[in-house]
DNA sequence: CTCGGCTATATCTGCATTGATATAGTTGTC
DNA sequence: GACAACTATATCAATGCAGATATAGCCGAG
């Protein structure tokens, strides 16, 4: 989707190896973007055919060998590109709120239980993002602004949830079956 | 990944087709779940093996023939006992918090603009749910969960895009609490 | 010296997801 | 009567993504 760009955007300040890239999603880009050494290598290669990186092979000086990917002028062109388009909508599906949508199903006490646990989950993801180690300029901004959007959810499931577990007050779905 | 149990979901209170799952999916579900015919035709021969659903076939008495699958006790079982389980963290990538998160590489004016951009682009997708047909009971309840998510999303990129560009000389805070 | 843990490369499998295509009847409009 | 839009089934190819596995050298602890 858009990997190869968020690779670019990791090689920006500095020149780094598949491994390092991996690692600077995992530490700093955290709940934005994540990918496996399954997809970055092959992307690392599509880059790299694309132009938009350069590949310099350190010899086994000290471990194994490195293959460090440096940004090239046009991988730079291509990233402030990317950054100054229109952004997609995002769509993905997200299973907690499937979940809530499906609450009808549960009996009411169950109901509350889910909840609850799910008011408990959100509460320990947020507290993992804030126990991270703080990144640099706009990096700590995604980072607080995906803390931000977890947290608005957490406030509307314990207000929503305690105040209007609506039943049946809404237009009943016709369920148009005759035939 | 979950989208059987998403297809039990909206077979809880009435049997439908495929295509009436479809249809569901982006009438009722919109920013939750979304699928494909072609994900969903699978989805829903998994579902018979596992004696999840049961299949009639209608004859084409009015138009094509229809196969109205139902729910059977064991996949009413099976869908609470999922809306019971601790719900895992969602983990998707967000080419949006991405973007912002690489904005560093951006020349000063241009970020505002990228910003600005951003800000439109969400409060365009905010009002494409808000006009969405209000579904019913807990349904809407996920839509305005997302709703609440988005417009957190917004209000910080409003107050942090103007107030607080950290640049890379920024105040590297990185005594936190040493222990 | 050995073992576990870390750095580092890379591939394979399988499922999820998207978008395009095929087929075919029904309904409504001009 | 032609044509478009809708209902309805279903498959295909390509890509996205997660998890497991393979190889191999380095380093510190015991």
């Amino acid at each position: 989707m858009s990997l190869p760009h968020v690779l670019l955007g990791l090689l920006h300040e500095i020149p780094r190896s598949g491994y390092d890239l991996a690692r600077a999603m995992r530490e700093e880009l955290d709940p934005a973007w994540n990918a496996g050494f399954s997809q970055i290598y092959p992307a690392l290669a599509g880059l790299r055919r694309r132009g938009w990186v350069a590949l310099r092979v350190l010899g086994p000086l000290r471990g194994p060998r490195r293959h460090l990917y440096r940004l090239t002028a046009a991988g730079r062109r291509e990233l402030r590109r990317w950054l100054g388009e229109i952004p997609p909508p995002p769509r993905h599906n997200d299973e907690g709120l499937a979940r809530l949508a499906f609450l009808d199903a549960l009996p009411i006490p169950e109901r509350r239980k889910a909840l609850l646990a799910a008011d408990a989950a959100l509460s320990t993801e947020i507290a993992r993002l804030r126990a991270l180690s703080p990144a640099g300029g706009f990096r700590s901004l995604a980072r607080r602004a995906a803390i931000e959007e977890r947290e608005a959810l957490r406030r509307f499931l314990r207000a929503g949830g305690a105040a209007a577990p609506p039943s049946e007050t809404g237009p009943r779905r016709e369920a148009r079956k005759k035939r």
